[in-house]
DNA sequence: CTGATGTCAGATAAACTGAAATAC
DNA sequence: CGTATTTCAGTTCATCTGACATCA
């Protein structure tokens, strides 16, 4: 059980900090997506939709450029994909120019889900930034933009 | 390895999603929490520091009550203060006046380590933060105690 | 009895690691 | 040979769950 009564209190240590905050807000943010998905997702998380939106914007992709272009592990990649293609949103063939390559492309019903996925998102996205002033969405969109593209170093 | 050589692109349906983003710049501070602690927190981790600055600010307190105001589940605060308790950073003992709970409270060189985690906690701020002016930096702390600090419905 | 407390053993999800088989 | 691709098995970290004994 994680209810623990009343409320509580946070420590300034903790309230003043933007790394602390980031992590509370993304967390909330997950759970948000959790639930969402878990609900309206028909069995998918984040990791399928990454995936199912770089292929509706790039066509067919061997695996390794998937997980180029969506920040998911190669191994991690290959997991979500064979769990999409079990649901015949995606389909995998061999490239016959290179056989060591996957190509990956996205099924009419793939294409389906990931419009139903977006307006999943769209509903989560609103109640995440439901305290902020259009001007500030703007604001923070822009701010983390900024953050996310730093180089890892 | 995750090393996948080049870069790659990001697809624009990630792009411009906030909740996305989010997750994107938390992984980041993780990341540097991560490697700030491992080389400068003697073993300690996050936990470990949100206790110890609940304790400095509000003095002793039972194991429940710390998990209401780190906002760590109960059974996680047993075990990080079990971990602070065998370094000598922490100190418990029955409370006498109701022996089911147990008072924690924070040794001096707890004092001190928990200041040596701060400086860590700059300089990942600093790195976190670098690409933004400080205008942006307030509104973005600002923006996100906004967010974090939503009712969890 | 109920409810709070501390403890334990385990589940979960996202991310990462190491190594292997295969193909270029 | 060295390197890229896919796959598998396993690990880590933070978080959460369910159950239990203790005690007010």
């Amino acid at each position: 059980m994680s209810d623990y009564g009343e409320p509580g209190r946070t420590p300034d240590r903790l309230k003043g900090r933007p790394s602390w905050l980031l992590g509370r807000a993304a967390a909330r943010s997950a759970a948000l997506l959790r639930e969402g998905f878990a609900e309206h997702g028909g069995g998918l998380r984040g990791y399928h939709y990454r995936l199912l939106a770089a292929l509706e914007q790039w066509g067919p992709a061997s695996q390794a450029e998937l997980g180029r272009d969506t920040g998911i592990d190669r191994s991690d990649v290959t997991a979500a994909l064979l769990e999409l293609e079990s649901l015949g949103l995606v389909e995998r063939e061999v490239d016959s120019a290179n056989r060591r390559r996957k190509i990956v492309s996205m099924t009419p019903s793939g294409a389906d889900r990931l419009r139903s996925l977006d307006a999943v998102l769209d509903g989560i996205q609103e109640s995440l930034l439901a305290p902020l002033t259009p001007a500030q969405r703007g604001q923070f969109t822009a701010i983390l933009a900024r953050i996310a593209d730093q180089p890892r170093e």
